[in-house]
DNA sequence: GGCTAGCACTCGCACGCCCAGAGTGCTAAC
DNA sequence: GTTAGCACTCTGGGCGTGCGAGTGCTAGCC
């Protein structure tokens, strides 16, 4: 489709304006990249590329800036992840492994790993819990007319909720309880499986309605007031970058992110993959955003629970850095969190 | 100090500014406010004004601006808070029970409420267990070699840790260490108090010393990295206001929001009282913030367990209106949290 | 036919300039 | 003590100008 030729101008001009962030023009290119021809022919051909729609002109008489469609070619094309470096590998895993006892910490600091490194936002979204496979699941009494109900999962999380009875409990029934739930919900899945399993179940424990209605509760939304279910890290770091200078759009911008919904939505599906998503400008589709590029990638926790990490920032990023950073930090995240 | 009329001017000054953000001028006070007397006679009392500290000059011939001082004495002299709206607080406090089961939920939810009624920037800080009471404590054995060790306060808290155990625990043993913690821990407060009894119990259960070690780990940091200690809700609203359109400025704020530690010092010990604080200006011991100023009241959950809430805004904020917002929002939240 | 030198042209940006407007402080008179 | 009058100061916006970077086009060269 483009030769040779316009193949290493684009990528020249590209990674170009992603290390200076100005336009980028035919003598720098022909100066710089050691090409042997006078700037008079890149500028031919750089008239080329922007009619094929890979570069922009801010104005005439301005340089080339890439468009789009160019960081898409770009990307595509020449950015093949680096493995991250192994030392800050083990450094992240390490250091995110000491929180691995709580989910919640782990990915608050992820999320801050990940915005430092990058310098960039990042974003970091729970675990989806419905698949999770759930190990136990009890009532402990606790004096008085209260009692505990606790989930622990395949993925170590413990959802809990502190029960009031109607009445108090004895003994037995709590034993009788507990071991119907052993019995009938472990093994199943957090979602659709157990609570129809559970609701089976309070046929049979009609006795205790109170008690049934609110451990199906809890099962229905799980983690769904507990842990949050998005981290921001690094807000502030957007507004470093020269295309935020403008107040407004950055407000607009970080306003947009305090809409959990968008941003889950944006963050996409995990996906059983370990390669890295690559959203650029205009393909995502959250006006605020357009001149972002997004990257994302998933982490596995447990047996097959998902959840995903990215990292936002301006479409002028060093793609192949953030690719392999974020990578490298779905990976630890998945390898420090509770394997089983 | 002041002679009436001199305060009455400063507060007039005071309230025009609070309410335009431009420098006023002595035409504007003589006209707008009712005062008999021309420009001219209001231009000696602004210059003795200045002199005494409490107004200050942008620039010569510029109008005048309130100081630190300034707003100060109206703080102390003329603004005294209106409670709140009945209905917006009921609105609030109706919407906090909602979440009142889940200390984290409320928490963010009292942010968010107070950041989008403020239009300025939410603090939470979660509450202070050290005093919380011990309803119950008890490890729960789930599969295999793991149990759970749970920790039921009178704030309704759960804190929990998945433990993973050496050996594998027979029924006989579990009741034997749940009757000692019941005997012995139970009725402490979180802090000092309980860790110097699990000390104790330490000697006695050394066969299984990992086990204990582990619930050290917990009771002597209470939600250390469970629930978060800090929520900050509207971060935006910073950028809206006239003295952060300097992108530098803003983002040397929202970067020092971002150190947990700094502002939690800031929010201060939570008071046992209702009535709000107000910190203003250079009063504000971060340099970051020194053209904020800062309102907070303390809520109380529990017995004996308190956090803080606080708006934090342009020097130039209707304070009767904050005041009030903040201690209305403390109040609904200490409320509607579980009594004990 | 592709490449290049030369050249006129186009912008954006920084700079300096100037002026209007707002507000002051001072003085002298009431 | 108050006020009118006046000279003075400072900011901010509007405007013109020149510079530099970079382009597109044309004509000639290999």
């Amino acid at each position: 489709m483009i030769d040779e030729r316009k193949q290493r101008i684009l990528r020249a001009v590209i990674e170009d304006y992603i290390s200076t962030g100005e336009p980028v023009g035919s003598r720098t290119i022909a100066r710089k990249h050691g090409f042997n021809v006078s700037p008079a022919t890149i500028r031919n051909e750089m008239a080329d590329l922007e009619e094929l729609g890979f570069l922009e002109q801010p104005h005439t008489s301005a340089g080339r800036v890439p468009s789009d469609l160019g960081y898409r070619y770009y990307v595509d094309h020449f950015v093949r992840a680096v493995p991250a470096d192994h030392r800050l590998w083990q450094f992240m895993r390490d250091r995110l492994a000491l929180r691995a006892r709580e989910i919640g910490a782990a990915v608050r600091a992820a999320a801050r790993m990940l915005s430092e490194a990058s310098n960039f936002l990042a974003l970091v979204s729970g675990p989806h819990l419905e698949s999770a496979r759930i190990d136990a699941l009890r009532i402990v009494p606790v004096g008085g007319q209260r009692a505990l109900f606790v989930v622990v999962t395949d993925t170590g999380i413990v959802e809990n909720r502190l029960l009031e009875l109607g009445q108090p409990l004895n003994p037995a029934e709590v034993e009788r309880i507990n071991r119907l739930f052993e019995e009938r919900v472990c093994g199943q899945t957090m979602g659709r499986a157990a609570l129809a399993v559970m609701k089976d179940l309070a046929m049979e424990l009609r006795q205790y309605g109170d008690l049934v209605e609110q451990t199906l509760e809890v099962l229905d939304r799980p983690a769904a007031d507990g842990e949050e279910r998005l981290v921001v890290g690094g807000a502030t770091n957007i507004l470093r970058q020269p295309e935020f200078r403008d107040i407004d759009k950055a407000q607009m911008l970080l306003g947009s992110l305090e809409q959990e919904e968008t941003v889950l939505e944006l963050l996409g599906e995990p996906q059983p993959r370990t390669r890295a998503r690559v959203v650029i400008g205009h393909e995502i589709r959250v006006a605020e955003m357009q001149d972002c590029s997004l990257v994302t990638a998933s982490y596995r926790i447990g047996g097959d629970s998902w959840g995903q990490v990215g990292v936002l920032g301006p479409r002028r990023m060093d793609y192949a850095k953030i690719i392999s950073l974020v990578e490298a930090v779905a990976r630890a995240l998945s390898e420090s969190l509770p394997r089983r």
